[in-house]
DNA sequence: TTGTAGGCGTTATCAC
DNA sequence: GTGATAACGCCTACAA
């Protein structure tokens, strides 16, 4: 910046104004000024900007996984938000361990950013802690929350599990089970809506739930269905806590010749781009992720310009696909 | 920091030390030290350490798109090898372009990256010129080069492309397409090994080629094998440039009834999740994205470490995977 | 093993 | 509209 500033035989502060604040420069002074800097190849150190004002232009967020589409969909949203803005985004994966949450978020706090997109609402008590000492900015993706002081944008992962449930049990199947992996907060609560609906249809039974803490993936999908008609034989439809284990659960269905929804009905999470297509196309409740990374960015973006959202909690919603592996049972 | 050195009594270098050389601190002194550090929650500045140190621990990932599995396969390598030591990644998205890689680099420079990961070796002239008078330790990801002054990591994706068409070729497939979309740098050069097998063959028809500059997806994958279909009736197996494409088609035909791959072969590249788990499961060619990654990352760490890597271009390699939807033409 | 001095490149602040 | 000065928080280099 010295140079630039020499170079055209100003002070250095008018190079800085040149560039954060144009209209404070005179017009042909800035021109001058913009020529020297391309001249010399001048490109501005953030490390210093940050330092001197206190404000570093990046944002951390932080997922569960990279290798989710989930959460990368989301990512791509708050990007695309962000990104015009000036913004840069700092990805952290917590593995979906509350302690690796609380350890990046010391690590990422290291970088003072302006702002923090975290998923879902279930940290840590330390983390918990740290956030209301923080004063940074904070938005929390993926799920809802009533409390006034925590800004959320998400969706009730409860009613989605819950609305799925209830829509088959209209399709007419009774012996309905829910098979989750990961077991992560959103799909937890899947399977708390899942029972909801149960419950209050009067069809609900501990032994067509299957709870796996693995890792989800289209082969475990499979697997997980053998164990299913292992463990109750006489279900008629399954609600797979993803569309990963939904989409596992068809390709097995077919190599063992189960008739998909005839004999068996299959339901998904989160509608993946694969979800449509798949034959027979998998029946799913959709999730806006991309919408979310972008309100959750742009809730963020009105907290960092110091205005407060008018809403404190945005529920984007979910919508129930019904497709081809679920059908009526008569 | 200054804080933490008064508490203790000593000084604010030696509080410094006591994070980033800890043996060069008394171990009492040591622990005191980070006692009150933890007292007073304090934590390091960055961008502080960044500007006073010259080494910024962060390096700038451009890839092409976020939401393209392959290239967030890769980020999880290049993750999974440079958090353990500390480094910081600034992932960049280009769009599939060479203007907004230029753009990327310039805005990323900014943060003073120590090292650079890029995707393809592609790159506009601007930004080669740019890298040649930078100095920063850059290795390029998922294709291969025979410069000696250019690091690199990945596959031949001419090999690749040739690889599978020859077998298609060997299985007994006279009229194979080449179906390709996004027509990226490697989709190009996949599309150049499908010629050359062709070629040495005496089998290429250049009506067997379809290449759509648009963003591929499974569902333009569908579109694609209408199209196919259309302009050559007579093809007896398609080449799809990547696996979304490859699995688009796969559904087609079982909506139009077309046999696979008894009427028609179907083969993709890359190797996704599910592609081992469509019916029929996909012929295609296995990338080590991951890999890729994690290797580039390893090299990149040596360049950083002021070593130079034995070898300046790493191969690894590709594997074809014969599965159900190609089989033997008699 | 610990301390001192100086500066990294930028910006806030207050003059002019 | 522009300039001078003093931070910002840490680390390199050197000294004790």
């Amino acid at each position: 910046m010295a140079d630039v500033a020499e170079r055209v035989g100003v002070s250095a502060m008018t190079v800085s104004r040149a560039f954060k604040t144009p209209d404070r420069v005179a017009d042909s002074l800035r021109e001058r000024i913009q020529a020297a800097a391309r001249d010399l190849g001048y490109l501005p150190n953030r490390a210093a900007s940050q330092l001197a004002s206190a404000r570093s232009m990046t944002i951390a967020v932080l997922i569960p996984s990279l290798t989710n589409t989930v959460f990368i969909d989301t990512v791509a949203g708050i990007h695309q938000v962000m990104h015009p803005e000036g913004y840069q985004i700092l990805i952290g994966v917590t593995g979906y361990s509350g302690d690796g949450e609380e350890r990046l978020l010391e690590t990422y706090l290291e970088y003072n950013p302006d702002g923090l997109l975290l998923t879902g609402l279930g940290h840590s008590a330390a983390t918990w802690t740290r956030l209301r000492g923080l004063a940074i900015p904070t938005v929390h993706m993926m799920e809802l929350s009533d409390r006034p002081d925590i800004y959320a944008v998400g969706l009730s992962q409860i009613e989605g599990g819950q609305a799925m449930t209830r829509r088959l049990i209209e399709r007419g199947y009774r012996r309905i089970g829910f098979v989750a992996a990961q077991l992560d907060e959103r799909t937890i609560r899947r399977g708390e809506g899942y029972r909801r609906a149960m419950q209050e249809a009067g069809l609900y039974d501990a032994n067509l739930e299957l709870l796996s803490p693995e890792p989800s993936s289209i082969g475990f999908g499979a697997e997980l269905l053998d164990r299913m008609l292992a463990q109750a034989p006489d279900c008629d439809a399954l609600f797979f806590c993803n569309d990963d284990l939904a989409q596992g659960a068809i390709y097995r269905c077919r190599r063992l010749g189960i008739a998909v929804p005839d004999r068996l009905a299959i339901a998904g999470f989160n509608d993946l781009a694969a979800s449509a297509w798949t034959v027979p196309a998998l029946t799913t409740v959709a999730t806006p992720r991309f919408a979310i990374g972008r309100e959750a960015a742009s809730m963020l973006l009105s907290l960092l310009r110091g205005k407060r959202p008018e809403r404190t909690c945005l529920d984007l919603g979910f919508t129930v696909m019904e497709r081809e592996t679920t059908g009526t049972r008569t």
